[in-house]
RNA sequence: GGGCGGUUAGCUCAGUUGGGAGAGCACCUCCCUUACAAGGAGGGGGUCACUGGUUCGAGCCCAGUACCGCCCACCA
């Protein structure tokens, strides 16, 4: 070793991450090892597409985990000597990033209609460009080995390529269409959005109840309504067909208060004669129940609320007004009227806006859709058949139970950023051109075209990501070499807004599933349980951690508390994984500072070394299969406790000695064993395992691309990890035993042993000598009999001895009574009767040592 | 209204096919022993939410109850 590194080694008492972490980094990328050659198949290479974080944000504690585990399995792989691509981007999240920027220009005093359509969109660019790679540079603090010279965007030149083609290839099939259509219209961003940005809220609100009267009688239909503005489009009051109350009522008209309007009274099965009075107003203008039963009975459509929340001309006298405002006066009119029959309060369930968190304005609208079930129908099969493996498992079901009521998807937007629909209108001939690149005339007319205003949901292109990001539609050697990809690592909420749909678009275009599995991972949540959010306050920001205890104590922290179900944060695992490093470190220094010059390899001299090798082989296996299993927490936990138990605590206490003497065989052990931990640790803590390779003597090139340790199973030896674990066991109960009796820690104890030796460290682990001779034991631990020296405080060790036999006697009285039971004898398995009887015998020879 | 999870040590969580309850942190005692005090040795601490059932035996299986969380849903 050179002399600046051992100095290095002997004065650093701790491991520094910030020391460290960006110079490896800067060595990683200098070495290019993040960015493979396209070549080779996609069977034997390996690939992973990132879910491409929203340009507007920031890393938070969900890509962190998620970055942890795909970064974990990236490089697991990488090391084994794949092609390995982990895909890198950004998304370019229409609305959110629209809402930012329009933040912006409000903060100027501008607008984004004052700039017009092609400034902003250029503005959106320049922010894009300005603060769109901040999450980038996030990931390389965390240790990602993504491709950074590969990085995309979901508006780039070749996405959009992409995105129209798609477009295009939908239309031609019939799929996507323009209709006027009941949308969910979200006031916040002016924008239609689909069923699945809308969240569902219980909110208090009154339940009116008006009289309708029935024209040409002196009956009234009350009917019962939380929003008596949208009556001023009521077309219709329905009852139920089998309402005997209403039956002769069907087809008769009742007059709508204030408006005159005559409304035809209609049967339909939807309405629930248990509410209420059992009437219905309907409103197919204004609500999506009623907008289904007006076109099934062929009622008008009457608009009343306009896209700004506002009422429309066709409200005449609340014209102008809000909707709240409105409710307000129709109140009071209907009062007025006396058609008010109650007003109670009520609470129900109401649409808002996931993105803008405003009250949805149910409306119709023309919109563009695509329709979804013979998209759905191939990507219901390959997770029915397991091609596509979902797991844990019942997100499966919940999969496929969204995929077989799946509903026609709004994909147009009413934004200016975003990918803009490419459909052109010849407006004098009423032409409409759909083309995957903008044509310049008319076909018919040679006329003027003009361009869709509308952009597409941005969940249409990324459903694309996995294939669109390789380079699709053209036939690159990226898409050749690593598509399908290998996995996908998310979180629930995304399940069906883009797993489904980027499944149901990689079977239809590419022609392949686009990953082979899917992992649901857990939601950190806040230390107090409840969600992390920026506007509740409770996020934890992970570069906060990773200024703190480095970004392997954080990932080692997120893997290991990382679960199937919910988890809060906690402070005490990422502190493990800080703990965890640092030992490493210091482990590492007493290896590497002492051990002889020699090659690393297994050398089983004494049956600590069979253990330990043994020990070792097993975890590698264990912790590797874990890994494939997607099951990190208890990868991180198994690597933790072997390293820490198994080789600090007893190895190498073991062999100080052998060590301190420069034995050979000792030496080639550890190293070898550091080097396959260090390969072993580095997909999880890829920093402090990198720095730690570069003092180690095989180090010829990075452990990033080091190969991955292959469980040596020849190298297991039952008969040495029995024996060791015996002589562990042995040495705990002796420092027990020591510790109760009150002996000083430095004494030497004198003892003689009864049968078999134990393994040679027992005795100087635990400060016993085992050559004593003549005296009488004054007690045993095991096999172990302690002869009386003056360290001995009688008094002490009599007391300790009767709580023995108390506790012997407790066991004893266990074991009797459980085998004197005939039922657990006559039908326990042979081995588990055995098992007790044996341990019955144990504590009665002991008890009836003690006397 | 359906569906899915959860309830285990003071805290955060594990507990594989049913055979004497575990980890990390926290706590108590001892130790600054030549890798590491972000360390070492030892220790205390649990009616496994509740009620029934199946079984020789239940944290685990079955039925039900309570509370917490999430997802889906067009009852005004």
């Amino acid at each position: 070793m050179a002399a600046a590194d051992r100095k290095k080694l002997e004065e650093a008492t701790r491991y520094d991450p910030a020391e460290v972490e960006a110079r490896v980094f800067a060595e990683w990328i200098e070495g290019g090892y993040f960015h493979p050659e396209a070549e080779g198949a996609p069977e034997e290479n390996f690939s992973v597409a990132i879910p491409p974080p929203n340009v507007t944000g920031a890393l938070h504690m969900g890509h962190a985990l998620n970055g942890s585990m795909q970064d974990a399995l990236v490089r697991m792989n990488r090391m084994r000597g794949k092609d390995t691509l982990w895909t890198l981007g950004t998304d370019h999240a229409g609305i959110a990033t629209q809402a930012v920027v329009e933040k912006e220009l409000r903060a100027e005093g501008k607008s984004r209609q004052e700039l017009g359509r092609e400034e902003f969109v250029e503005r959106v660019w320049e922010w894009k460009e300005k603060y769109g790679s901040q999450i980038v540079e996030q990931y390389k603090r965390l240790g990602a080995s993504l491709d950074y010279e590969r990085e995309r965007f979901t508006l780039d030149e070749g996405y959009v390529k992409a995105v129209y083609r798609v477009f295009k290839q939908l239309f031609d099939k019939g799929y996507i269409y323009r209709d006027y259509y009941m949308v969910n219209w979200d006031p916040g961003s002016h924008s239609a959005i689909s069923d699945l940005e809308v969240e569902n809220r219980e909110v208090e609100d009154a339940l009116y109840s008006i009289d309708y009267p029935v024209e040409g009688s002196d009956r009234v239909l009350t009917v019962a309504t939380v929003r008596p503005e949208t009556m001023l489009a009521d077309t219709a009051v329905a009852v139920n067909p089998n309402d005997e109350r209403y039956g002769e009522l069907v087809g008769q008209h009742c007059v709508l208060p204030l408006v005159g309007r005559r409304l035809p009274i209609i049967a339909d099965e939807h309405v629930d004669p248990e509410f209420g009075t059992g009437a219905l107003k309907i409103t197919p203008g204004h609500d999506p129940n009623d907008f289904e039963i007006g076109r099934k009975h062929g009622l008008e459509e009457i608009v009343v609320i306009g896209p700004d929340g506002r009422l429309t001309e066709e409200a005449g006298e609340f014209a102008g007004m809000s909707a709240a405002e409105a409710q307000e006066s129709v109140v009071a009119a209907l009062r007025a009227e006396g058609r008010l029959r109650a007003e109670e309060p009520y609470t129900h369930s109401v649409p808002f806006s996931h993105r803008s968190g405003e009250r949805i304005e149910p409306l119709i609208s023309l919109q563009w859709f695509c329709r979804m079930d013979e998209l759905a129908a191939p990507a219901i099969e390959v997770v029915e058949r397991d091609e596509v493996r979902i797991a844990p498992a019942q997100w499966k079901r919940v999969y496929l139970d969204w995929m077989r009521e799946i509903r026609p998807w709004c994909i147009s937007r009413q934004l200016w950023w975003g990918h803009r629909i490419p459909v052109w209108y010849c407006d004098p001939c009423e032409e409409t051109i759909v083309a995957e690149q903008a044509p310049e005339r008319c076909g018919q007319c040679g006329g003027e075209l003009r361009q869709e205003e509308d952009v597409l949901d941005t969940w249409f292109s990324s459903a694309l990501w996995p294939f669109a990001t390789l380079g699709w539609p053209d036939d690159t050697p990226e898409l050749r070499a690593f598509y399908p990809t290998s996995f996908l690592t998310t979180a629930r909420e995304i399940l069906f807004l883009w797993v489904a749909r980027m499944v149901m678009m990689g079977i239809q275009f590419p022609g392949a599933i686009p990953f082979r599995d899917v992992y649901v991972h857990s939601v950190i949540q806040a230390r107090d349980g409840r969600r992390m959010s920026k506007s509740l306050g409770t996020g934890i920001d992970p570069l906060d951690e990773i200024d703190v205890h480095g970004a392997d104590a954080l990932r080692f922290g997120l893997l290991a508390m990382s679960s199937t179900q919910d988890v809060r944060f906690s402070d005490a695992k990422v502190e493990q994984g800080r703990d965890l490093a640092n030992k490493l470190w210091n482990a590492s220094r007493l290896i590497l500072l002492n051990t002889a010059d020699v090659e690393p390899a297994p050398k089983p001299l004494h049956v600590e070394d069979r253990w330990i090798l043994s020990r070792l082989e097993r975890t590698i296996a264990s912790v590797t299969a874990k890994l494939e299993a997607y099951d990190f927490a208890h990868a991180v936990q198994e690597l933790y406790s072997f390293f820490w138990r198994d080789l600090c605590d007893w190895y190498l206490e073991i062999v100080k000695p052998r060590l301190y003497e420069g034995e050979a065989e000792v030496s080639a052990n550890l190293l070898w064993a550091l080097e396959r931990v260090l390969g072993l640790l580095h997909p999880v803590m890829p920093f402090v395992s990198e720095e730690i390779w570069s003092f180690h003597p095989s180090c010829r090139g990075h452990l990033a691309v080091h190969a991955f340790p292959v469980a040596d199973e020849s190298l297991f030896d039952d008969a040495a990890e029995a024996d060791v674990e015996g002589g562990i066991g042995l040495t705990q109960r002796l420092r027990a035993w020591r510790d109760l009796v009150d002996v000083p820690a430095a004494a030497v104890l004198v003892a003689v042993i009864d049968g078999v030796e134990p393994p040679e460290f027992v005795g100087r682990l635990s400060r016993f000598e085992f050559d004593g001779v003549g005296a009488e034991p004054v007690a045993a631990v095991g096999p172990v009999r302690v002869l009386p020296s003056k360290e001995l405080d009688a008094e002490a060790v009599a007391t300790r001895l009767d709580k023995r036999r108390q506790e012997l006697r407790a066991e004893v009285e266990r074991g009797e009574r459980k085998l004197g039971n005939e039922g657990f004898v006559a039908k326990a398995p042979a081995e588990v009767v055995e098992e007790e009887r044996g341990k019955l015998e144990r504590y009665r020879d002991e008890l009836a040592e003690l006397g």
